[in-house]
Parts: structure tokens; C-alpha cells; sequence
DNA sequence: TAAATAAAAGATATTCTTGTCCTTTAAATA
DNA sequence: TATTTAAAGGACAAGAATATCTTTTATTTA
């Protein structure tokens, strides 16, 4: 099993792609976001869809519409995408799928995977959706498969 | 999502259980193992056959038969599990799901997962099978949901 | 050696994730 | 204002993960 959900890599991957390919006055379609990370258009459609309802990307209807993405949002952590979809599994709850588990009432691995969890968190709101556009740019980072 | 598939979260706990539970003169049944670790019984022989079949536990058949795990697979890491199960994904690969994501052509998250991976892969294998029955015995942790 | 026991094996069912198709809505522009 | 464009929305399909059921095989013991 890989970190993320499959939903999600695709979400992460395009919102970086929307990221450094448009401009709320220059916006990027579907089909295009889909060919530039390597995903199924349709299905990229709808967890766009997703994402814009959550206020992560925008996006508009009709002739050269398309997603975009505010400004501010740029500033927003990868960890904003990874809550949207995958939900809240990777920072909290019990790596042994136990809901009893605490401090109080601890499973085996509890300790250990406290500390991990905290990077991974650490590691997705310390990134920001618009810090890799200049990487992105000068194509010293890929998006694609 | 959370980090281990529901299968390999059943997988360990199930591995613990029989490691505090059992010894090769006691066995422990299925009945006994799936209550023990709140799992669907039927669903938790079919995760056991495959460990078995991979050499992690050991099983006899007829009365008096059952699960069990000898002496030496106390010592062994709980990465064995987890590969067994869920593959080798959360050690290796891309995060975003780029199968050409490298040192030299990197997603943007490739170097922050790098450190993440190897603490997993690290408490994994650092961590024994064995190495939870004193606590288990004195029930200081819990397999229970 | 026959009966009883418990896991192995194979088949099937259910649920969730991933992916596709078709119609509707909103926006731009001719 | 009619037409075109592109996303939104709803329905459906395929595949994978999870769960269950039934039959077979191996082992013990009466």
C-alpha cells in the first residue's frame, strides 16, 4: 500500500500543476491538467470538482474557463489536500486500527507511530501548494508519470 | 486512509496474539484469535493461510491443532508482516505516484517522504514480533478494538 | 480404521475505490 | 439572444479490498 490513496496522489499532483500553469486571469482546462500529470481526465474531473468545492482551487464555467487557483491559496499546506480526500487517517487514530487506543490504553505501536505521524503532518503543513512553482518551471521537478 | 491496509492492521495484531497466546505445544484456533483481536473470523483464516504460507506463523490442522509461531519468529521485525501484506509501498516509491520519480528527476515531495519512509521502514524493522508479550501478558497494551 | 477436529482451499458475496458516460448549468461571445 | 464552451452533477461500470460460505485435506484419538 502506497502513503496516499491513489484519489489523492492525483489531487496533489494536479493542484501543483494548476499551481504553476495558471493565473486567475489565465486558467487551464481539464483535459490539459489531465495530459500534464498523467491521470484519467474524467476522474480527475471529479475530484477537481471535489477540491474547488472545498475552496482549495477555483474554478469557472464556459468559454476560456477552466481552474485556477487565488493567490492566497498558494500559501495554503499539501496537508489542506490530503485531509480533503484522504481524511485525517495519516495524522490521527491508531496504526492498528484500534479505536480504544490512547495514552491511557496504548496498542503496541503507539509510541513509534506518534513520532511518524507528527512528521508526516509536520512535513504536509509546512508545504506550501505554491513553493515548488519555480522547480516546476525550470523543470528541475516532474508531475508526470 | 490510514497507514496500513485493514488487512495488514488485522494481520499484526493477529501475529501478536498468537505470539503472546501460544506456544508450539499450545496452540491457539481461529475462534480464539479473531475474538481476541475483535476481527472477522473467516476473513482473518484466510490472512493467516497466506503468513503461514509465507514461513511468519505456523499451523497444524486436526484437534489440538491451530496457531502457533516458533521460538525464532519472535525475533523476527514486523516489516515481514507488513511487506507480506501491503507490499513494499510505504518504504518505497513515489508519494505522488510517479514511477519515474528519482534522485535525478524528483516529485516535488520526493526528499521530505525519503526521511519519512526510512523512519517507517526503521521502527518496522526494529520492532519484533516477540517483543510485546511481556506487556501483552500484564496488559499494559491492547489488540482489542 | 472410523469419527471428530481444525486448518486449507475454492467459490461467491459485499463494499469501497477508481474510472466512465451522459445530461445540465453557467459563462462568454458572435 | 442564440450558440458555443467548459465545468458541475448524476448515474453507471469496472476493479480491488473485504467478508462469507462450502468443500476438502490433514491430524488426532477413540
Amino acid at each position: 500500500m502506497a502513503i496516499f490513496s491513489r484519489t489523492c496522489e492525483y489531487a496533489i499532483r494536479a493542484v501543483l500543476y494548476i499551481a504553476h500553469q495558471s493565473t486567475p486571469s489565465q486558467k487551464i482546462g481539464i483535459k490539459e491538467i489531465a495530459a500534464g500529470i498523467d491521470s484519467p481526465e474524467l476522474y480527475l474531473a471529479k475530484i477537481l470538482q471535489n477540491l474547488s468545492k472545498k475552496g482549495i482551487i477555483n474554478s469557472t464555467k464556459g468559454p476560456h474557463g477552466g481552474f485556477y487557483i487565488q493567490e492566497d491559496s498558494l500559501r495554503k499546506p499539501l496537508s489542506e489536500i490530503v485531509e480533503a480526500i484522504d481524511g485525517e487517517g495519516l495524522f490521527r487514530g491508531c496504526a492498528l486500527g484500534l479505536s480504544q487506543c490512547s495514552e491511557l490504553n496504548p496498542c503496541p505501536l503507539h509510541d513509534q507511530f506518534k513520532s511518524i505521524r507528527t512528521q508526516i503532518h509536520q512535513v504536509l503543513s509546512q508545504t506550501t501548494i505554491g513553493e515548488f512553482n519555480q522547480e516546476l518551471v525550470e523543470g528541475i521537478l516532474s508531475l508526470r508519470k
